[in-house]
DNA sequence: TCCCCTCACACTTTTGAAGTGT
DNA sequence: AACACTTCAAAAGTGTGAGGGG
């Protein structure tokens, strides 16, 4: 589990901390919660991101309230409270592309490894969306969140609860890396997030997203409006699940469904089916010709191998693409209806069984963005860099900003979760200022990732935090660092999916392993203070 | 003993650099 | 010289199964 001081290179006030007591507004056996102190004495700061809550409801508590988890309204239990963002227009839609897919291995039980390394999803995440705004630009975001508060077990040929779940893990949010991208663009194409890497290693430092083996967990899609990713402001933000892509962590299958599924349709798994050179009983009788004659065994390899390829193995991915299945592996499915169903009240968790065989095929928007507004407004908790507090040094005073934003959020909250099927609020035209700006709202975290225009970032030495009311001035230095490679003023590019994500796309002049280096040689302190004049 | 995790392995696909042709 | 296409080696993505730790 985490240990602070494993995560001292994070700086001094990362703060994976403990676990505290359950916030009491979570349900008797929910997830034991992380506190952050460093948030939880903010006060009445977060106040007034949640107009329709009462204090109690809303897991951001004064000092003397219930804990907060952090991130504070990930998953089940309770209703998360309402993004800042305004809402996109009611007609944006997302569908799964490759929904048949993931039904087969739901109605078995999907399960997803776990390595060190990082292993990626399969089946992939590939969705499509409509109804954006085809001259406005987006981002699309994807999180993955615990089901409920349980532990499974493989027993008996299912999978059983075998307990409390573990403490979840700081919340890590992959930015799709064509981010940002007009609505255009997203709407011609699929998107593919197959370059999402899950695992358990608590210390991963490469962005992948961290999961606890023997949990369920369920991908969340986001789409945020923004003009690019730096930019200080954000317009809506809609977010969407879809039940069939529901999954159980393992490091090692436990269903030996889901094993031949895997084997059957993922491209890479190809040599372990029955016609390939690793399955198992080509292997088997590999080791006795090994055994008895060595250098004879590679001949006869290397002539078995020529013909396989001649004769053209098995292809599984046109069985995917075509929608072809193998047919001992086609499942009673529940009837296909991907169609979009907005707003869906959040499931009453229900440890068992994890995978109720006929759920509802419709993507769920999730009216409330959840993790995706904490993500934006603490993107550097998410990514295990700081705590907010620290985030907040670039943040400006709750005091100084209007609090005229918030209003209607109380009504938006409200049809978040009763349905109405109208958008919350009428969209701002792309070209139009976007007014729903909560990075300027009262008791927002400003991000020091995103807050700043990329021009500035290249083209005028840095940006200048104060005018953007984030803090001290940078008067020097654009972006060399004394005796060290260049990197921009933000500490958060330390997450280096992020960077590894938008580089290439953004352009950026700081390479993935230069920016690596630079942060793995440097304490995160040293970023965050402006004393040292790393800037 | 059991459960879960890690690692090395052999196989496959993907990627990108180098070479070749137009 | 520039571009498009092909080739090929390296890298990356798979499940397996032995072995180890708690």
């Amino acid at each position: 589990m985490y240990h602070p001081d494993v995560f001292s290179h994070y700086g001094p006030s990362y703060g994976i901390r403990t676990p505290h007591t359950m916030a009491s507004a979570y349900a008797p056996g929910h997830h034991e919660a992380f506190r952050y102190p460093d948030l939880e004495h903010t006060g009445p700061r977060f106040d007034s991101l949640f107009p329709s809550l009462d204090h109690h409801q809303r897991g951001l508590p004064g000092p003397q309230g219930p804990a907060l988890s952090l991130p504070p309204h990930l998953g089940y239990g309770q209703p998360p409270p309402q993004c800042q963002a305004s809402r996109l227009p009611g007609n944006v839609k997302m569908t799964m592309e490759n929904i048949e897919l993931w039904k087969q291995f739901n109605a078995i039980g999907t399960e997803m490894i776990l390595t060190k390394a990082g292993r990626r999803m399969f089946p992939q995440c590939k969705v499509r969306v409509s109804g954006l705004d085809p001259h406005a630009r987006y981002m699309m975001l994807l999180d993955i969140v615990a089901v409920d508060n349980t532990r499974y077990k493989w027993q008996e040929k299912r999978w059983e609860a075998s307990g409390k779940a573990e403490p979840q893990l700081p919340n890590r949010v992959y930015i799709h890396p064509e981010s940002p991208a007009s609505g255009e663009q997203w709407m011609k194409q699929t998107i593919s997030f197959h370059k999402i890497k899950l695992t358990n290693n608590t210390l991963d430092q490469m962005g992948h997203i961290i999961l606890h083996s023997m949990h369920k967990y369920q991908p969340r899609f986001h789409i945020v409006q923004a003009n690019d990713v730096f930019s200080r402001r954000w317009g809506g933000c809609s977010s969407f699940t879809f039940p069939e892509t529901t999954f159980v962590t393992v490091t090692a299958y436990q269903n030996e469904e889901i094993t031949q599924l895997k084997i059957s349709t993922n491209p890479f798994a190809k040599g372990f089916r029955e016609d390939g050179m690793n399955h198992k009983r080509e292997r088997d009788s590999r080791m006795k010709r090994k055994a008895k004659s060595p250098r004879r065994e590679t001949e006869s390899l290397q002539s078995e191998y020529k013909q396989v390829r001649l004769s053209g193995p098995c292809d599984s991915t046109l069985d995917e693409e075509m929608g072809v299945r193998p047919l001992d592996l086609v499942m009673q499915l529940p009837s296909p209806d991907c169609s979009f169903h907005p707003i869906s009240p959040p499931a009453t968790p229900s440890p068992n069984p994890p995978f109720p065989r006929a759920q509802e095929s419709q993507s769920q928007e999730i009216g409330v963005p959840a993790s995706a507004e904490a993500y934006l407004q603490h993107p550097a908790v998410f990514h295990g860099m700081q705590t907010a507090k620290e985030s907040n040094m670039f943040s400006r005073p709750a005091s100084d900003v209007p609090q005229e934003n918030n209003i209607g959020k109380s009504e938006a909250l409200n049809m978040a979760y009763l349905g109405p099927e109208e958008p919350v609020e009428p969209e701002t035209s792309p070209s139009a200022e976007i007014s729903n700006d909560f990075r300027t709202q009262p008791s927002t975290n400003y991000s020091t990732c995103y807050s700043f225009d990329l021009n500035s970032l290249v083209g005028h030495g840095g940006p200048d935090f104060s005018s953007m009311g984030y803090g001290p001035r940078m008067e020097e230095g654009p972006l060399a660092v004394r005796g060290g490679p260049a990197f921009p003023p933000s500490n958060d590019l330390r997450f280096q999916a992020f960077m590894q994500n938008s580089c290439s796309a953004y352009a950026l002049p700081f390479p993935g392993a230069q920016l690596s280096r630079a942060y793995s040689t440097q304490p995160a302190s040293a970023y965050l203070d402006t004393d040292k004049s790393i800037f």
